[in-house]
DNA sequence: ACAAAAGTGTTGCTACTACACCCATGA
DNA sequence: TCATGGGTGTAGTAGCAACACTTTTGT
């Protein structure tokens, strides 16, 4: 039975969304092999057959090509028209990935030449059709920013209500009120006062907080 | 370059719900081969490579194993653990799909040995791990109908108000209130009144009204 | 003392909930 | 005339938006 049915090539490629200086990002690489050679791509690779879950390649990946480790993975879905790789007839499975600013450390290795963060609104263009995955995966963040606790993975362990409301804005793409936004996250009860204080610059220091369990 | 990528079977699998008598059901075939041979499971198969598109082999399979067509079909995501296939690794690519019941005529075909709709709420032991990929459908399904108009996917040409709220109702399982499912309705002025009368029992006939554009 | 970001409340409006009776029809 | 589902409004509540000044620090 097995004999007649078709195989593909199956891959990963992970969106991956940092808010670094209050500015939504995205790590892209620059391709060194054919084809789409020199442009920037969504990070990803082939799933191989000791990959055992899905989840497992595009970690992979994602540490092979740009040495981002510990990062936040949900998958979101499939792309596989006919036609959308020239090599040939690939099925690709989009990743979500957010990372804090504080973790990135990139070490480009051995699949790219190169591994940078671009801001949303000044993207290059890309190889494939990684512009419609990485359009679908933007709108799955801005959704599920909303009505659920992921913005956590865009900050790091310890910050304070501004750098939380840069992040919402950077990902909304719009400003919000101070206060109304305060108002909001203190009905939520998610955050643990750390009761220590940050300070930056010459001005009232800011109050950590960190993500409630 | 290929030579040394591995290759997958690919599938695709479809959640096939409908409103039946005030209840939300699924779309289920009894396997006719092995592996899992009697059980049942979500309809679908194998990707072939004249399927140009992953949602054209999501709507083949579909009318081949049930007969249905002209239904909404919405991509979900991939699943592809090891081992979720004792033939092989398998990544499959899961679908929603909604219908009328009134669109509904099944006609068991070549793969399937039997077809037929399963209450949400009783449903039989599944093969593979297609009771996760139809958990992941119906919490979508809930997820999208409050906040987009796929509820309509679930509603023949005309319907009245009430046969709406039924279908989510049965969606949320859970019942609304008449007066404020009404009055939220119209506020979002989709429908349109096709000043005609549904007249079935004895009562007072029901306004029919069609979705906008 | 000044510049810069932190922090804090109130008011009006909108959206949601809860709730009960009359209407039009067929039998 | 009775049984059945169709159709309608109001009042209270909760959540959201708009908006400006004081506090704490470094220079």
């Amino acid at each position: 039975m097995k004999e007649i049915i078709d195989r593909f090539y199956i891959a990963t490629d992970a969106v991956v969304f940092t808010v670094d200086k209050d500015t939504l990002k995205v790590l892209l690489i620059k391709r060194k092999g054919s084809p789409f050679k020199g442009m920037f791509a969504i990070p990803g690779g082939f799933l191989q057959n000791k990959d055992t879950t899905l989840d497992k390649c595009a970690y992979r990946e994602l540490h092979e090509e740009t040495g981002v480790r510990d990062i936040f993975l949900k998958k979101l879905t499939a792309f596989g028209d006919k036609g959308r790789d020239p090599r040939g007839r690939v099925i690709t499975i989009s990743y979500l990935a957010l990372i804090s600013s504080e973790d990135i450390e990139l070490k480009p290795a051995t699949d790219a030449s190169d591994a940078g963060w671009f801001a949303i609104n000044s993207l290059p263009n890309l190889a494939f059709d990684h512009k419609k995955i990485l359009n679908h995966a933007f709108h799955n963040l801005k959704k599920e920013i909303e009505t659920t606790n992921i913005a956590f993975q865009l900050l790091p362990e310890r910050f304070t209500l501004t750098e939380m409301q840069k992040v919402y804005e950077a990902v909304y793409q719009q400003k919000l009120d101070k206060r109304n936004f305060r108002k909001k996250i203190k009905l939520l009860e998610l955050l643990k006062d750390m009761h220590q204080t940050k300070m930056e610059g010459a001005h009232r220091p800011a109050k950590l907080y960190s993500f409630k369990i």
